[in-house]
RNA sequence: GGCUUCCUAGCUCAAUGGUAGAGCAGUUGACUCUUAAUCAAUUGGUUCGGGGUUCGAGUCCCCGGGGAGCCA
């Protein structure tokens, strides 16, 4: 039958292609075949009643990842999304040549489909007794190493598909992710927020202060630029009336790649009229507490369900059950330099204070640019359990409101966990002379960047609300206990590789 | 973009500048309740690519490719 040549039995891929064609000469083609699926593994097992083998039967299929053949009786496991399941082949069940053919033509990577019926082995694993197979896709690649997985980092992102089958724990972080994307769009639809799609291409890349992707419509005979944010048409829903608006979206930066920046990264951003700040700040909490109490689902060492996850990075567990602490941005830069009259310093003194700390700053910044050197370097870093720092100063962001009793300070928090940056959310800009000003400032020489089409949305008149956005892949990396982004990401963005 | 570091069999890893090895996987055989199954035998290498130093390079040096970490 497989009658292969002794100089290519150490060629994997060749053996496989030989049994393949073997099998085709024999009449058979896995690719030409199917199987009709009863059950997913883990709910096949969860059909066994105690006590009464071999009474129900179930058809299952996956991949196959153990092979166990013993003589005339074989364990072997396949892996689906739900997991693993014990299959039992017998020749005497299978007969001579059915029997002949599982142990001589498949292989680990395989996918089969069996059926047969559940009973529980000797040490208690419910187990599929085979009564039929079929090959259904026959693998000519063979699966890394059975124990230590894959672990090259390369290949974990360039052959994501190789990780997810040999690597349970990437399997489980990455389905995880999904669960968590789901979870946070029912949590905003119970509370009435609209799912919306706006542009990815744009005129204008406006919301943030990035370096958009540029790119080129053929037809219309325009550049585009890819978004960097989702704001600004999110408020041109408010104008359109719909009150409550979301977005999960992916934006683009042509910036650096790092553990915590992949140059295309998906935001969720969230807008509700007659709300601020201060509401999306309980509207932030209670969808972090849900995520982690419904989804993540963490526990303590005894096995009790806990509201900590380990942040990898520090190794401090993060709690989310205790309170959130809630401080002024600058009550944390008079912290840290450790000078309650740091704003009043002049800029000589500022850079002066900076390199005391460590930090090195061009001398041709702005004020504000200095001190927020030091939030970014020295206290964002620090802040491992959830903050709220709040009151930012306005040259921040332009597109919040002012703070009414501080004409420096912005309506704003800023959500910090884990040293991360995670949410930020503002009471919003809706006046429009205010808004045009704030642009054309940031813009200067630029104009041709401010978003005109969208300052007119605003003389039309925008409700008051409160927004906020927040990077789901690093949300992801906080829940999922992940080091890197890369490791949240299916397919993070590498270079492509250049053939020789 | 800069600095540091890594790249060896399909995978996970060894190898003072001196004959490139192991485990798993593969191949052949034994084995009808295994759990990283076990036992016996056995195949498999352009050491990322190119150049240099050396009697001799996986190892040292240079150029290039790719990954990771730190920095910008």
């Amino acid at each position: 039958m497989s009658d292969i040549p002794t100089d290519i039995s150490h060629d994997q891929h060749a053996v496989r292609r030989q049994k393949l064609a073997d099998m085709r000469a024999g009449g058979f083609d896995p690719f030409r075949a199917n199987v009709n699926v009863t059950h997913f593994s883990q709910d096949a097992k969860a059909l066994y009643v105690d006590g009464q083998d071999y009474t129900t039967a179930v058809t299952v299929a996956g991949r196959l990842v153990t092979f166990r053949v013993q003589g005339g009786s074989s364990f072997v496991k396949i892996q689906d999304q739900q997991g693993q399941i014990q299959l039992y082949f017998r020749r005497d069940v299978l007969g001579e040549e059915r029997y002949g053919v599982f142990k001589k033509s498949l292989d680990l990577g395989d996918i089969i489909g069996v059926s047969g019926s559940l009973f529980k082995t000797k040490t208690g694993e419910i187990t599929v007794r085979v009564e039929s197979f079929t090959l259904v896709s026959k693998a000519l690649r063979p699966l890394p190493e059975k124990w230590h997985g894959l672990s090259d980092a390369e290949q974990v992102y360039r052959q994501r598909y190789l990780d997810l089958i040999v690597n349970a724990e990437s399997r489980h972080r990455l389905m995880l992710r999904s669960k968590i994307v789901s979870a946070v769009r029912r949590f905003l639809e119970d509370r009435e927020f609209l799912e919306v799609e706006t542009p990815v291409l744009q005129g204008v890349a406006g919301g943030a202060a990035a370096r958009p992707f540029q790119t080129h419509h053929n037809a219309l005979g325009t550049d585009f630029v890819l978004r960097i944010s989702l704001e600004l048409y999110l408020k041109r829903m408010l104008v359109g009336g719909f009150d409550r608006v979301f977005e999960i979206g992916r934006n683009f930066r042509n910036e650096g790649v790092s553990r915590r920046h992949n140059p295309e990264f998906t935001m969720l951003e969230v807008y509700q009229a007659y709300s601020d700040y201060r509401g999306m700040m309980t509207l932030v909490q209670d969808l972090m507490r849900h995520l982690v109490r419904d989804v993540v689902k963490p526990v303590d060492e005894a096995g009790q369900p806990t509201m900590k996850i380990k942040h990898a990075a520090s190794g401090e567990a993060i709690d989310f059950g205790a309170e959130w602490r809630e401080v002024k941005y600058k009550d944390l830069i008079r912290e840290a330099t450790g000078d309650p009259q740091w704003f009043e310093r002049s800029k000589a003194e500022k850079i002066a204070g900076v390199e005391k700390l460590g930090l090195s700053v061009n001398p041709a910044w702005e004020d504000f640019e200095i001190t927020n050197e030091i939030f970014s370097k020295k206290i964002e870093p620090s802040l491992i359990q959830p903050t709220f720092v709040t009151h930012l100063p306005k040259e921040l962001c332009p597109l919040a409101k002012i703070t009414p009793d501080d004409p420096t300070t912005i309506d704003v928090f800023e959500l910090i966990i884990g040293g991360m940056e995670i949410a930020p959310a503002y009471s919003e800009q809706n006046d429009p002379d205010v808004q045009r000003e704030m642009f054309e400032k940031q813009a200067g020489e630029e104009q041709q960047k401010v978003d005109q089409d969208f300052l007119l949305a605003l003389e039309h008149g925008m409700p008051p609300a409160g927004g906020m956005g927040i990077g789901i892949d690093r949300l992801c990396i906080l829940l999922t206990g992940a080091e890197s982004i890369r490791d949240v990401i299916l397919y993070p963005q590498l270079r492509t590789k250049k053939e020789e």
